[in-house]
DNA sequence: TGACTCATGTCAGCAGTTTGACACACGTCG
DNA sequence: CGACGTGTGTCAAACTGCTGACATGAGTCA
């Protein structure tokens, strides 16, 4: 038999694999950063908003891969705990530029060392050189599927 | 400055690549079954259902990565749909064996159509080798985090 | 200027998933 | 035999994230 569409065995395939090793990731960050009381995504937006301060919360949901909706919540919650702090009213636009307060930076460093080791029992099998292979190859996967997983999405293109 | 700690920026790191190709593979995933009105967990477990027939509940949720109550969940739906059926009491045990029905093959082909579909534009980028060397990579990190992502961890236990 | 478009913040409702709990059905010991 | 531990199915409550919807501020263009 054998046509066409019939998949090998899931464990063979990249999808699949994939799935099992965000999982499993997903699955070590959440469990390392509950003594901290943060959940993978509230530790996300910290961390980027480290790198990036002063981004809206549509902007980090976008770097996070949530919808702004879900990041209004988070964004709430950690103002609220005072990690970090916006304007009440823009200053401009709509857009309210977030930044980290100094108990949010104490705070996302002490996350970054729980999932920093996390990231290196995950990546303790991979070379220097097998990692960066992994990075570009991640990154092209990500590409060829079109990038910007929500919202939008308004291109479906039919034709062709 | 500098101590130790601090990682570089997101985008490099394989952890925040992982979270993304895997994002962006489970929208176009979620995409392409609407028409089919499947989800992604109710696909998986179909498809894990052709490979290994006769599962149980609890099987297939380990299989697809989720709680086995939602596998429940999940069942419930897919047997009142008349895609799968199993049987209303135990032979044996209290496990329930799982199995496609022909409208759940049907359905199914349909669905790996599409998915094969997605997952051939996302290796689309990838040289035959280089995938290989990607599964087995994502293998590698799986398998460093320990596998088992869900229920049960009761490792780390402190023992007073 | 006004209409149109786009991006943002926010609220409300809904679906899917997880956590917690309970009841069975075995198998293994003591 | 009976206590225990493990694996399973199932229900209920809680949580999380998403879709849908609305209002607002800013650019664009006729």
């Amino acid at each position: 038999m054998s046509h066409a569409p019939v998949p090998g065995p899931v464990d063979e395939s990249v999808g699949y694999l994939l799935k099992k090793a965000h999982s499993a990731l997903r699955s070590a960050m959440d469990h390392a950063l509950r003594p901290l009381d943060l959940t993978v995504p509230q530790y996300a937006c910290l961390e980027v908003l480290r790198q990036r301060p002063g981004l809206s919360g549509s902007e980090l949901a976008r770097a996070v891969f949530v919808t702004r909706q879900s990041m209004h919540l988070v964004l709430k919650g950690l103002e609220r705990r005072g990690l970090l702090t916006r304007p009440a009213v823009a200053a401009y636009g709509k857009a309210l530029p977030t930044e980290l307060t100094a108990a949010g930076r104490k705070q996302l460093a002490a996350a970054n060392r729980a999932v920093g080791a996390v990231e290196r029992k995950m990546l303790a099998a991979l070379t220097p050189t097998a990692e960066r292979r992994l990075a570009r190859d991640l990154t092209a996967c990500a590409a060829a599927l079109g990038d910007v997983p929500s919202e939008d999405e308004a291109e479906d293109r039919v034709e062709r």
